[in-house]
DNA sequence: GATGAATGAGGGTTCATTCAT
DNA sequence: GATGAATGAACCCTCATTCAT
């Protein structure tokens, strides 16, 4: 790639790793990103295999490519202060229910995405330092907050906090594994969830 | 593999199949499932590439084979039904650390094993058929149950079922993907997530 | 390249192909001819790839180039014909000189264009024509002379002239095999070369 | 390949080698060291592609072991130590004879193995240590003895041993390079080079 | 003429699987 | 049944060359 910075030139750039990103979603999502080869990837972007390298060093940097896009979508997405506005439940309601709407939108992408995350160091340590940790560290932030304000119990941020991440990830999991019940259910979930984590399943006395 | 039903030859068949399973486990939890190879299991083992062929039909069925086992060895952990003689909070606290142990424990397996189960459909079936759905189904039974018993109050078994245990799973993924926080506080988790199960974050009125 | 005669098209063509000869002489010196690509030549020449199609046929047409660039370079140093000024000895020692000079300074040169030249039946021809061919048959004519005028012993013309032109080959490849004594004394070898072949090693009677 | 010593079962991984390096130097000799691909050398052995990486790490491991069997055939040849015994000029001419034949005889494979040395240091470095500098010590040591004992002047040993060597070497890459004199007289070289080497090629006062 | 993105054949290498011993 | 050498399909990647702009 030139080191222009040509606006138009750049243009061109963008549509065609765009290209390729879209192709490689698709092809990932179908095959899993070991089965899927560069060729399969070329092939259904409409290009030659070869072309691809002019975009990405090799197959790998395709799956980074694709993490950074599904990072930077998600960057776009709602963000914790504006929880401030709203009362503390409805912000959960609403954070989960986007954080879902995400998470299970980009189910397939994530079904490839995640297996080489789980096996490739490097790629997992993107993945931890660009979207887990950010994440994470926003929640505590946001939950130490409302419970300054006494909005919230103070029981354990930084356990709460990865709970929390970690059911709406699961629930990802699961659905990838087969189950159906969770997507079919998928607007439910908001509410339940939120009335789980505010209020548990204790009877009330 | 013989149709002898000659229950020496039995013996015999699981003791290798045991030896090629153990071997397996520990190439794939240091290598994952694709870049493990036959020949590291067989050399692992301490047999010859192909006689792996003579008691699985491929490499697939290796790790179908572990995960058989995973779930047998399961199952021989604490059951639900146990559940009635305690309280519920006791037992959720025990279950839930027996849970998190088992699969922490476990952790490095889940690694080769789960990118391979996301991606390969027949292994996905095998693995929601054997483990998943009963577990859920064992879940919800004991969840009904105690709701009856007005243990628990009466939100959404199936939904709620499946948070919990895919919050268990989240947790592992986070683990596995880099984070040091969960894995380090293992301990702490069965009563952190009980109280959150619970009695949520709410604060008290 | 166009038919056109014209000297200002001339001028241009030429100067573009020396500015291509001269990065691909300092590419194929730092690489070799088989690692280096096209665009390294481009790139140092700071045009771009498909420009160098414009003058040159292919990749090996521009070693071809350099090659006899190479030559022509060489035709323009001193010839034997100048020896005639001089006594034997003393010109043997300055031929020498000039010889191993002009082969030691483009030893890397050497480097690149000897393995392409030893596996290349087409540019073998070339070199053996434009290059070897005339060089020797320049020296035995001047040898002829010589042994004409008695100056030297009448051995046998076309060995020995070979084997003097390949001694100093035979002394470059063994410098760029790694020796080091030949590159470190280079100054020292035209005398020593010449008493050898003068005087040959047998002890004085 | 086992780390058995099984006596038989390094007999057939001797003979696949074998067949494999046979296949090498023809398949070599003929196209190149980067132009033979491995698919060449397998089919010309007779085997699958995959087979040669039983017997070897990679191609340019089966040219270390063209270079290494070389390297052997060689060993077996006359030494200079058998000089003592016969007076010195007689001792060049053999052993030139012997020189020459020796690198005639493999002039083929040379011109397969030399590219590649230029080029690839890893290969230089092992012809370098097994092969240059022994010979060219051996070469010093039976230099410094005649000197020693009157039979040849002391002019300067390093050069002379790697100019003599350096002629060899240069007359079969003039022969690789097209040039046929050279072979076709290779008989007569022994003694011409002894004549040039002894005498010189100044006239008799 | 100049550009450099696109091409796609081709190469080295890996490894699951087979099968003669 | 056990062995492990042999197989060969398949993969990722390189790079000389082309050609639309």
């Amino acid at each position: 790639m030139s080191e222009t910075q040509d606006p138009i030139q750049a243009l061109l750039i963008n549509a065609r790793k765009t290209q390729i990103l879209d192709a490689a979603t698709k092809v990932f999502a179908e095959k899993g990103f070991h089965r899927a080869t560069v060729k399969d990837i070329a092939r259904t972007a409409g290009i030659a295999d070869g072309t691809i390298y002019t975009y990405f060093a090799n197959k790998t940097a395709v799956l980074v490519g694709l993490l950074n896009r599904l990072n930077e979508t998600e960057q776009r997405a709602m963000h914790f202060e504006q929880g401030a506005l709203q009362d503390t439940r409805s912000f959960m309601i609403a954070y989960l229910r986007q954080r879902l709407n995400f998470i299970f939108d980009n189910a397939e992408m994530m079904r490839a995405v995640l297996p080489e995350m789980l096996v490739n160091a490097e790629l997992r340590e993107i993945y931890l330092q660009q979207i887990i940790e950010p994440t994470v560290a926003l929640g505590e932030h946001y939950y130490q907050s409302m419970i300054e304000q006494g909005q919230i119990r103070n029981i354990d941020p930084p356990l709460i906090v990865r709970s929390i991440a970690g059911t709406v990830l699961g629930l990802l999991i699961f659905s990838l594994l087969g189950d159906t019940q969770i997507s079919e259910r998928r607007d439910e979930l908001p509410e339940v969830l939120t009335t789980l984590i505010f209020d548990g399943i204790h009877p009330p006395e």
